[in-house]
Formats: C-alpha cells, sequence, structure tokens
DNA sequence: ACTCAGGTATCCT
DNA sequence: AGGATACCTGAG
C-alpha cells in the first residue's frame, strides 16, 4: 500500500495518452496496469488543493509496498522528473500549445518495456486505439504467462519466437503477424538486441529499430520515445500532422523544444484527441 | 454494409 | 527522393 500524490501526476490522462495500451480504468475511481509480468492496482482515494489556478489534483493508492515502489514503480512513472519546465518555451502568442500543455498536465512518459514496446507499436498500425488493445490482450492471454485471476504477462520474445505463423494468426494481427514473427525471432537469436541498442544516440537507435520488418519512421520513434525514454523523439502520426497542419501550417517549430519535444508532442497528442472527441 | 484506423513495404517515376 | 497503392481486420 503505497500513497501516491502529484499536481503533475494524472493516472487517467496517462492511461488515454496512447503511450500505453495495457492501462485501463476498471471502475469509478479505480485503474489497473499491466507492465511486462507486473500488475498495478490504483485507486483515486482523494483529491488535494494545487494552490493555483490548475485547481485540483488527485491522490492514489497504489496496492504495492514502499519498496516496490521505490524499486520499480517511482522510476516507471518518472516521478524524479519536473514536468514543468517542459511548458516554459512556449510562446505566449502560441495559444493552442499553451492549451495543450495546461490540458495536459499530469501526463508524463513512462519508462516502458522495450520489447513490449516494439511489439505494441508494430501491432498499432492502421489499428485503431481499442483494436491494438484487443490484440495485444488476445496476444497476451495466448502466449503470456498467468499472473493472476484472468490476468496475463505480456509474451517474452522467447515464447513469441517459437509460436507459429497459424498461432499468432489468432490474435488479429492480419498483416502484421509476420512482422511481429519477424522482431520476435531477431531478437531472440541475438541479432538485434534490444539493450545494446540502447547506447547509439537517437538517430542511430532508430536506424537499428528500422531493420526490423514493419517498423517504419512512426513506430520507431514511438519505440525510442516510451520504451527508451529517448523524449527528444518526436514520431508523427495522423494526429499529429492534422494538427501541425491546423495549427503551424504545416510546419512545426520543433526546434524551440530540444530534447524534449516528445513530451510536446504528447500534448499536442493528447490535447487534439480529446478536444475531437468531443465535437 | 461501409469506412477508417497512432503506417509500412513495395513498386513505380 | 517522393508519390501511389495494397494490406488484415475490428470498431463504430
Amino acid at each position: 500500500m503505497f500513497i501516491l500524490e502529484s499536481a503533475q501526476l494524472d493516472m487517467g490522462k496517462i492511461a488515454d495518452s496512447g503511450q500505453i495500451f495495457r492501462f485501463n480504468k476498471i471502475a469509478e475511481a479505480e485503474y489497473e496496469l499491466i507492465a511486462s509480468d507486473k500488475i498495478l492496482k490504483i485507486e483515486k482515494i482523494g483529491e488535494k488543493n494545487s494552490g493555483n489556478i490548475d485547481g485540483k489534483y488527485d491522490v492514489y493508492k497504489l496496492d504495492v509496498s514502499e519498496e516496490e515502489y521505490n524499486i520499480f514503480w517511482k522510476n516507471y512513472f518518472d516521478m524524479d522528473t519536473d514536468y514543468d519546465i517542459f511548458s516554459k518555451n512556449i510562446p505566449a502568442n502560441d495559444e493552442f500549445l499553451k492549451a495543450a500543455a495546461r490540458f495536459s498536465r499530469g501526463i508524463r512518459i513512462l519508462k516502458q518495456d522495450k520489447w513490449e514496446m516494439l511489439i505494441s507499436f508494430i501491432i498499432s498500425q492502421r489499428k485503431s486505439i481499442p483494436a491494438i488493445k484487443t490484440s495485444i490482450e488476445k496476444l497476451s492471454e495466448k502466449f503470456g504467462e498467468k499472473i493472476g485471476d484472468e490476468k496475463y504477462a505480456f509474451p517474452t520474445s522467447k515464447t513469441l519466437s517459437r509460436a507459429g505463423l497459424s498461432e499468432l494468426g489468432d490474435c488479429s494481427l492480419g498483416y502484421r503477424a509476420p512482422y511481429i514473427h519477424d522482431a520476435a525471432k531477431k531478437v531472440e537469436s541475438g541479432e538485434i538486441d534490444l539493450e545494446k541498442i540502447d547506447e547509439k544516440d537517437d538517430i542511430g537507435l532508430l536506424d537499428e529499430l528500422m531493420k526490423i520488418k514493419g517498423v517504419g519512421i512512426k513506430v520507431a520513434n514511438c519505440v525510442a520515445l516510451f520504451g527508451y525514454h529517448r523524449i527528444a523523439s518526436f514520431p508523427i502520426d495522423v494526429w499529429i500532422s492534422r494538427m501541425i497542419d491546423r495549427h503551424y501550417g504545416g510546419r512545426f517549430p520543433i526546434e524551440l523544444y530540444e530534447g524534449y519535444a516528445g513530451i510536446i508532442q504528447q500534448y499536442i497528442f493528447f490535447y487534439g484527441r480529446e478536444t475531437e472527441k468531443i465535437k
């Protein structure tokens, strides 16, 4: 049992921010998150006033000990980083981005598992987020280790490398099944070492990731951002490109946010999608 | 029934 | 280099 609260932490927003696919609201004030082979239950147990115009923030109860929090989840949620500084370079006249950053306050870039990110974002291409989640759940149920009541870990590269294409086909992967197969074999054989390539710079890392079939520039950037915490990575998907067209005349001034453009990307993505939903 | 989805590989020019 | 096209299948 560990109590976690910060004006810069909003579990609901993180769950819907598109960076993670196994983080769901399961009841009114309850969330469940599966990361690799760990299950985390989160309950919102209260609210506090932040003392400024941003209003309230939530207080959460995590079903782990303080020790478990300190050795894993603290880093996972990137709790040692001050996220407010990322909004400081937004020009005063960029009303859109100011609104996006305000709206997105509480989102953090999670430090997720490299392998899980690789497979998840290969699956993500040309799929809606609900469809991505369905595929990942099927894949986990079929190939992942049972880690709780009806709960399954994300499958390991070893298990997936041994899975046949027809078995993979049961997971609604479509034409992505061979991609997953290829990725699993490359990782398991050591042809791609997901840890080793972390030594490379951002461009070098993208190059390595794109050696995997089904991994293009967008997926590679997502894996870099969410699996390697390369917060300078700026994945451009249909949403981002739509927002850039609409609000920046087709060119986003990424140079203003050197070193952390990925955080800004999250704000634009989340704000863009959430406001579009309301329409 | 029908369109579209957090793209990528492949085949052109 | 840059543009056009096919691609599995679920969700709305």
